[in-house]
DNA sequence: CGTGCTTGTTACCTGCGGTAACAGCAGTCT
DNA sequence: AGACTGCTGTTACCGCAGGTAACAAGCACG
């Protein structure tokens, strides 16, 4: 059950630590059971009980965001990192960024699953006007986002271009991720293929191919 | 409670029969209620209680999967219209069958949200090697399977081109996914410009854009 | 000393998915 | 007619999840 420090001698941490502590407990059980790690089996991992864990959290959503941030944040700077590499042109620092995002949900399917798959645990948003569809994960959003802001810092769209690097971080989020995901299960081919066959299509490679014999024009 | 029909005069209907109405039931709960509708919700909108629901249906996730798939059909069907539409070139055709799309999503986004985010309703798939994550809804990986296949008929890719049109399936769907998602919460323009845009990305206008002044490159 | 704060506990509530066991009502076979 | 089968429906329950009261111990500070 307890995994290491014993119940005694972390009495006098600070809450802050105590809360970190709390939160790679419940790391190691999602990455053992999945995103529908329970919060008694969290708590159990933790050596504590539940009600420490609703202090500290507020309710499972809480937890579950809190650790979802960490993950994303670690992802969402390696990818930082891809974009911002020396390269020698566009397409190369696409290549890049794919590879990375491919890279690291090849590497901890688990975490990803978390992340992609979260099983529903979010604040209603009382924002919003009615109960529209949320996005699955808040991470999707954040990744759009934050594409969107780089296509409008670095890409010259002329006018109206902030609206279409809003679309476009966006649709190429989803690219990736839809892909990946599809990848993942069913690994059609090696990762490279995979990179270079997306950067195909973001290159307009769909618009120059030619109509199949027979084909009605599509 | 009950909805128009009484307890008695259905009595002698058939078991295939009874199904719909229940599905026709569990559809009204879901459209008022979203997907984390409750069986016990369902049945008492269908005028029973819960033991017939899981005669029927098996479970929860036959019930849903159920329910699912003749939304997805029908979406399906209209997809396959807008795409076998008469047009002058392939751009109309994606563009007519990404707003159709988009106007289904916005027409009945309750729909929407119950095929997109199934808060996990799902049959474990013993096939998979482990439990990497399942895509978070059939409707997606099925959208991807069937663009692919229309794609591979369709566009003459060269060799290796069924791998291509596979990847090119999944990313567009993922694509049109994610950005009609975000697009449908945010409303940041009319739809006809989030399709032109989208459009623009799949014809390869992000490749042809030139780097705007003093950006790394990108 | 008592007061208050934090950390922890046990024991409980509600609501969910899911199931066993039983009741009534057709038709059907002998 | 009467027993058997099969269907529709019920009540009552189980196990488990998220979440919460209520209370107990250790430690600081006036």
């Amino acid at each position: 059950m307890r995994t290491g420090t014993s119940q005694r001698d972390d009495q006098r941490q600070t809450a802050q630590q105590r809360r970190k502590e709390l939160l790679e407990a419940a790391d190691r059980v999602v990455l053992r059971d999945g995103p529908e790690a329970s919060m008694n089996a969290i708590a159990a991992e933790a050596g504590i009980t539940k009600p420490i864990l609703y202090r500290h959290f507020g309710d499972k959503g809480g937890l579950y965001r809190a650790l979802a941030k960490r993950h994303t944040d670690a992802l969402l700077a390696s990818l930082r990192a891809a974009l911002d590499a020396p390269a020698d042109d566009r397409r190369q620092r696409v290549e890049a960024t794919l590879d990375t995002y491919l890279a690291a949900i090849e590497a901890r399917p688990q975490v990803y699953r978390f992340l992609m798959h979260p099983a529903d645990h979010g604040q209603p948003e009382p924002e919003t006007s009615f109960d529209v569809g949320h996005h699955s994960a808040p991470l999707l959003r954040r990744l759009g986002e934050e594409l969107a802001t780089v296509i409008a810092e670095r890409v010259e769209l002329g006018s109206g271009g902030e609206e279409v690097a809003r679309v476009w971080g966006h649709g190429i989020v989803g690219m990736m991720h839809a892909a990946g995901d599809w990848w993942l299960r069913d690994r059609p081919c090696a990762r490279g293929q995979l990179v270079h066959h997306l950067t195909d299509l973001l290159w307009g490679r769909l618009s120059l191919a030619d109509d199949r014999v027979g084909a009605p024009g599509f």
